[in-house]
DNA sequence: CTTCGACTATTCATTGAATGTATAGTCGCG
DNA sequence: CGCGACTATACATTCAATGAATAGTCGAAG
């Protein structure tokens, strides 16, 4: 329930908006994915459900009507926990990458090459949007590039492994 | 619908039932999510609602009834295509690690150190790990391996930016 | 010989995440 | 005044994921 925390995150200031939250994700978390309007609402109605939030009010001033969801105190135990909580650092793997090759198996070189073009293409383009960036996005294309390097590394180790089997 | 593709991966070589198909999925791709029973024959359910793959037969034969799925043509054609396709590179980041640190701000140093030390043990454990494990183990804790290193190096560039703000 | 646990094989119910579309009011502009 | 842009929410649908339920077979222990 990432998507819950962060909002809970945003709620922690003032009670705001479903339209509002979704504003700040997209400003704020520059470079994640950008949330859509469904997922905003269905997000804060499982929030309020689960005692996290709940409404504070209804405006209705000159517009639609807005609905302000406010962070309960349970909600905030909650951020603070999930906040002061380390990652499980991946069980185990869940990567389209991974699951191509191995399905491919010692045929997945050919493809391989390909996509440390794309990845190294991609790499550059990251690279440029960091000089014009603001901060959050020039963490968020850190986060990209290091983990494209790591992919990178990965295909070179996965290509030699290969290659020792063919020779073997 | 990652799933479905390596599902049919498996097709390829003969029909196959769906409790084959788990067993195989968990053997081959070790060291990624156990594949659950119902995501199997949901899986299997939209493959044959698209075209991609059919019934072959269902067998009684003492125990169970089984119902074999044989791959399609479109199938085939699908897994092709899916093999030989490049990952789109990630276009925006989607990673509670970095969620976290966006949210939590400045705040996050305490977390990150103590992010970064969970991490260091897993990259024990997967270290030990590859010393006895079957190759797809071995490629997938490789996979992993590269992946908790490029948190720590970004980790590192996090923790240096808060530092530089600090003093601004 | 019988019952108990392990294994094979599938199904169902529920929840969460994600996407796209519909609705409805306001505001400014030409 | 009509049209497009923006604010704000709701609804329908689909996919993904989890857990529990069901039901039959088989071998081993008592």
């Amino acid at each position: 329930m990432t998507t819950g925390h962060v909002l809970l995150g945003f709620l922690v200031e003032r009670a705001k908006h479903g339209y509002e939250l979704k504003k700040e994700h997209d400003h704020r978390l520059a470079g994640a994915k950008p949330l859509a309007y469904g997922q905003v609402y269905a997000t804060l109605q499982r929030l309020e459900r689960d005692g996290l939030a709940e409404v504070a009010e209804t405006q209705q001033e000159g517009g639609p009507e807005r609905t302000l969801y406010a962070i309960t105190a349970d909600g905030k135990a909650e951020l603070e926990r999930w906040l002061n909580a380390v990652e499980p650092s991946a069980p185990f793997v869940a990567s389209p990458l991974f699951a191509r090759v191995a399905v491919a198996g010692k045929d997945a070189d050919g493809f391989l090459v390909l996509q440390r073009e794309a990845h190294l293409a991609r790499m550059r383009e990251l690279t440029a949007e960091k000089a014009s960036g603001s901060p959050a996005q020039v963490l968020a294309a850190d986060y990209a590039l290091h983990h494209l390097d790591a992919d990178l590394r990965w295909i070179e180790t996965a290509l030699a492994r290969m290659k020792e089997h063919d020779d073997a």
